[in-house]
DNA sequence: TATAATTAAGTTGTATACAATTAAATGAGG
DNA sequence: CCTCATTTAATTGTATACAACTTAATTATA
């Protein structure tokens, strides 16, 4: 047992986690590419095709990404008129984002992902649950002291 | 079960794995601040505290991304002179990546850091053992057809 | 109610990742 | 030994992600 082994990238568990994360852009890739969509614009299609309305700070939080990110993200979206960006009349800081037809639309192309993709995982069921529970255990937890 | 219900962001597998994969990036960067280093800049390093020496192609094989993401970024640790860069004489297409002394020592600054992110995972011994088995599973998967 | 604090988007600058392509070096077959 | 195919890096162009900061709007408070 050598000090220096937890550096060993096999003793890691975070390069698994960012290569499959990888692995999964790649992936969606060609299957987006008809959509004409990234996989980041794809998720924050899957939050409209789901609330219809939402605003650029609960995009934020239920993606986990922040609006350096998402600001010109959502610009690309309605340049490409798959969503309507308004200011809010309530709060005009406020940015309330909806579907166009043409976005509602791309569902009905998008069905048929989330099944092509999970053959990419050749995961069983079991492995899959227990999976998913652990990745929301680390996505939920935070130390007390941040 | 709606048609739709895969296509809910709390139904899919991709993307928790996707968001913790940013967690963790920002997870290390105040860590690998003191090191002045990016997540994937430390990885390349690791590769390096094990190794020695290694060539691009192998570098990008066992970090499975490609020369367009490894080259600018070899540049980087050479110019921060943590890295030797220089063409192989057997062939002169390869790069011979080597560590400086200032490379090497950088090892002993990041000794501490897996420690210090494994806390910020909270799970058990069997979560750990079993999350690194099915993302090795996941990545080591290659369809028939393709 | 005027001013300070807070909040929500947007901006700036840096560093990945990706596909697609190019350039240089090597190897294989005629 | 010469041309063509292959291999390895590097280049090009686009789109994330990040920290740090700025701007505009709203809220809190003195």
């Amino acid at each position: 047992m050598d000090k220096y082994d937890s550096l060993l990238l096999k003793n890691q568990l975070c390069f698994p986690l960012y290569a499959v994360a990888n692995k999964i852009v790649r992936k969606y890739k060609p299957l987006l590419d008809e959509l004409d969509l990234t996989y980041t614009q794809y998720i924050v299609m899957m939050v409209l095709w789901e609330k219809k309305e939402v605003n650029e700070k609960e995009l934020c939080e239920t993606l986990k990404l922040q609006s350096n990110t998402i600001t010109p993200l959502i610009q690309r979206l309605k340049g490409k008129e798959f969503i309507n960006v308004n200011k809010s009349q309530d709060d005009k800081r406020n940015l309330v984002i909806t579907l166009t037809s043409k976005g509602e639309k791309l569902k009905e192309k998008a069905v048929d992902i989330p099944a092509s993709i999970a053959v990419e995982f050749n995961l069983t069921e079991e492995e899959v649950v227990f999976l998913y529970n652990i990745l929301y255990k680390i996505l939920n937890f935070e130390k007390e002291d941040q």
